[in-house]
DNA sequence: TTCTTTGTTCCGGA
DNA sequence: GTCCGGAACAAAGA
């Protein structure tokens, strides 16, 4: 799923390939995404300039000039396609475990001024694409209530106690809260406790300063790891009939119940819980 | 038919 | 007023 080291990676791609770029012209296959697509979004955004892209927590911002910014959230499953001129497609996200017949989920295609296509496809549909202006973003109802980006220097200790004091959750919920920190989802919550070795149902009072500064220091950790194979893979990836299969995340505990942890030294054994109702897997053993 | 997946929102209770 | 966790919701595939 596109959490925050996959939506970097998708916003790194698209950058060298959009930008000062114009949109020719827009086709909606599909109006009802997580939110219905205003009408407004071809005539607002057709022969309008590609300025700059970025990211905010799992949002992709494209910044277009008059002030006009196109707020992209991936849900599950949105990805994007480059579509060259000799109709090779290049994924510029992740390959998800669905297959067949991709094509009946392209549902915004974008046709740029050098007669290449973007694509959005997005199977279950959770994603969603937004028009806002780019003068007032910190006012934008997304944006307004996001916490700090765990990359930046932003995300240290002092600001974690001051965000945690005084809270009740367990770690995993606390993680999760994009209030706190922003980008995070189930799946890398899941790598960064079992690396710092604690008990996603561990009261946050509990931790201690080194627990907090484990919890930063991996957080941080992985998400780059993360970008830069991704990164990687998502460079080697170009092919004409979009057949999948170029990448898949290996970790550490997510999607490993009753199998052996594989930290030097434990061997013990990763279990399923809910957490919330998300899944939630770590390791009887090491995670105190 | 039922279960699964995620982020977000809503709601009752503390 | 604020915090918390659980449930519901979206769509589609297994």
């Amino acid at each position: 799923m596109p959490e925050l080291p996959e939506v970097e990676v998708v916003k790194k791609s698209l950058k060298n390939k959009i930008i000062n770029l114009s949109f020719r012209k827009v086709i909606i296959n599909t109006n009802k995404l997580r939110y219905t697509i205003n009408k407004n979004l071809i005539k607002t955004i057709t022969n309008k300039k590609i300025l700059t892209i970025s990211r905010r927590s799992k949002y992709i911002l494209i910044n277009l000039d008059k002030n006009i910014t196109i707020l992209i959230h991936l849900g599950m499953t949105g990805k994007f396609y480059l579509v060259d001129k000799k109709n090779r497609k290049k994924k510029t996200s992740f390959y998800y475990k669905i297959s067949t017949n991709d094509r009946k989920h392209n549902h915004v295609i974008f046709y740029l001024n050098n007669q290449t296509k973007l694509i959005y496809n997005d199977v279950r549909k959770f994603g969603f694409i937004k028009i806002i202006s780019t003068n007032n973003l910190e006012k934008n109802k997304h944006l307004r209530v996001l916490g700090r980006e765990p990359l930046s220097s932003d995300f240290n200790l002092k600001y974690f106690k001051k965000s945690i004091f005084n809270r009740k959750k367990n770690l995993k919920n606390i993680l999760m809260d994009q209030k706190i920190v922003a980008g995070l989802g189930n799946i890398y919550v899941n790598e960064i406790l079992h690396m710092s070795s604690l008990n996603p149902f561990k009261s946050i009072r509990k931790i201690n300063d080194n627990d907090a500064k484990k919890i930063i220091n991996y957080t941080k950790k992985i998400l780059k790891k993360s970008i830069i194979e991704g990164g990687s893979s998502i460079k080697n990836f170009s092919n004409s009939d979009g057949k999948d299969g170029i990448f898949q995340q290996q970790f550490k505990v997510y999607g490993r119940n009753n199998k052996k942890c594989t930290k030097n030294k434990c061997a013990g054994i990763i279990k399923k819980r809910n957490i919330s109702n998300r899944s939630t897997f770590y390791c009887i053993r090491c995670q105190k």
